[in-house]
DNA sequence: CTGTTAGCGCTTTCAT
DNA sequence: ATGAAAGCGCTAACAG
């Protein structure tokens, strides 16, 4: 039925333990018998049960990836970044959808020390102490992706949210608004967020800045609550922290009669395909998504392949792609 | 260090069989052993080895998704509803993307086999017999997600696409299209897109109907086609294989100095969040893509619990979401 | 350079 | 209702 390394062994007229040995480079054979054990190998058509594998070696050469939403644009993004570089690796990942909620996240993480992840790429909107702990008790390497952790205790990969925020507003500063406005998710709700806002501050004069907030991050939610702001005090300029939020500005700013970016500039966070395909193109700090993923697991490779590590709370850069929204 | 069932057993005073059957509800136990059982489990903050779990059992409780790019709005959709139905029948899945290269793809069965995946679900452009060969003998369930086997020899979960496209086309010609262009994937690239075609072309005569392709399926190479495919000859509806190509022919309309829907009417495919977050709003023949994962993925769990399976090939119900660009 | 022998941590007969 | 024992298919000492 199933070919397994003892009918090779038969076949080439070896033992396992040499089938072994050429399946996994481990020791030296010699050149003629190594032959042997790939002409039985692809004769019977064995592949190596990886299960057993990982039982006996205690690598699976899988790796978690828990995340907030796959169908997220950004996420998915991400995601294909830490897929290509696992890959690349000769790992495979198990993906699981968090939705950001606490103890499903924390469930997760004991399933994936159940099925013997060799290591996590955890990405979520707000690290908590329950998550450094189910970590710690894991045992599993772990690497936080597009995530913070205030404390550096965990490594990871991220932009500089407060700089990123910062760069925004002084954008629209340098090009004359007056009154900005940060179009966000609830407070408390991201960190990530939570840092651009604090980046805004520390550019812009308080009095200056507005904060519009939107349900999940929403276009639906977003359009309405920008609309009201709009009506209720004077705004020319806006920060959005998605391409989402973004065009949901874009769109209320016209529907108050207003033309982008001649009466409003607007700059937006992220750059996913939305944001060039959009009327007028939007300006954005642009995020390295496919870079968080891709870093992220190659960071994640260096500890599991005990390579040396200069940098444990990787920071990627973020830039301005200037549209035509501002 | 770990913990294994076997220190269970001792801390129970039982064997380890008996924890194995608690654990797994497999034989009737004592009331009060079970409790002394799941009080060392608890005590011990005991977690069964998946791995070995699996080579024992020969099952994984793990499912190979294999999909041409999760980064795409489309596949992302689908993921999620794999991934949910998945966690609700307490399966995990290793998430590959193959951008649809046979050679990937077929690689990737492989080594999916490899992994002991108890199932399959398996997405892509062009079903070709290498795929049902490895399938074959890779000897594993596989239903094919939004993916044609025109030959029908594997379970699939799919819409209509030829009737799907000629609703597209009757929906314009309904509404006064004379001069109706399809905007789509190059010829061959994808099965789906060739049904809708098909499905056009039995509805509008062909002398009406011209053929727009873009590389890739993306916008960036839509816009230029659709704008010049505009001043080659008349057009007054447009049917997109995609939103991303339904927004890269409003673009092009509005580049030509017409007015979507007054001189030019657009219909898409897919509706994706795009549709819905642009201007004007798109009319879409909506695909159930959370559906496509979550009933394949459903699917799947009937032949691996072997339920009955009243109908292998699932075709999903789409429907036509009126907006604003017709 | 190659073979022998223990396990890895669990499920699953087969007894009792 | 519970225990003993034999694997699942492989890796990894340890010999030779």
């Amino acid at each position: 039925m199933t070919v397994t390394i003892y009918d090779v062994a038969r076949e080439a007229k070896v033992s396992m333990a040499t089938v072994s040995r050429v399946l996994n480079g481990t020791a030296v054979v010699k050149e003629d018998t190594k032959k042997r054990v790939q002409d039985a190998i692809s004769k019977l058509g064995y592949r190596p049960n990886a299960v057993a594998r990982g039982l006996a070696s205690k690598k699976t050469r899988t790796i978690g990836v828990i995340v907030p939403d796959v169908s997220a644009a950004f996420v998915a993004e991400v995601v294909r970044g830490i897929e290509d570089i696992a890959t690349m690796y000769d790992y495979h990942i198990i993906l699981t959808n968090s939705d950001s909620q606490l103890n499903r996240e924390i469930d997760l993480i004991g399933t994936m020390w159940e099925k013997q992840v060799d290591g996590l790429i955890y990405m979520t909107d707000r690290l908590q102490k329950e998550h450094v702990d189910a970590f710690e008790d894991a045992q599993i390497p772990v690497v936080l992706c597009a995530t913070e952790d205030p404390e550096r205790r965990i490594p990871s990969v991220n932009i500089d949210n407060r700089r990123a925020g910062a760069d925004a507003g002084t954008y629209l500063l340098e090009r004359g608004c007056k009154h900005i406005a940060f179009v966000t998710t609830p407070e408390g709700s991201s960190v990530l967020a939570d840092r651009r806002w604090t980046g805004l501050l520390s550019c812009v004069p308080a009095e200056e800045l507005a904060r519009i907030e939107a349900h999940d991050g929403r276009y639906e939610y977003a359009l309405p609550a920008v609309k009201s702001a709009l009506q209720a005090q004077p705004i020319d300029g806006i920060v959005a922290t998605s391409d989402e939020l973004g065009l949901a500005a874009i769109h209320a700013v016209q529907d108050a009669g207003l033309k982008v970016p001649e009466n409003v500039k607007i700059i937006a966070f992220d750059n996913t395909r939305l944001a060039n395909m959009v009327r007028p193109e939007m300006t954005v700090i642009a995020q390295p998504m496919y870079d968080f993923g891709a870093v992220s697991m190659r960071l994640l490779t260096k500890f599991l392949l005990d390579e040396p590590v200069e940098n444990y709370s990787v920071t990627l850069l973020h830039n301005i792609v200037e549209r035509e929204s501002t």
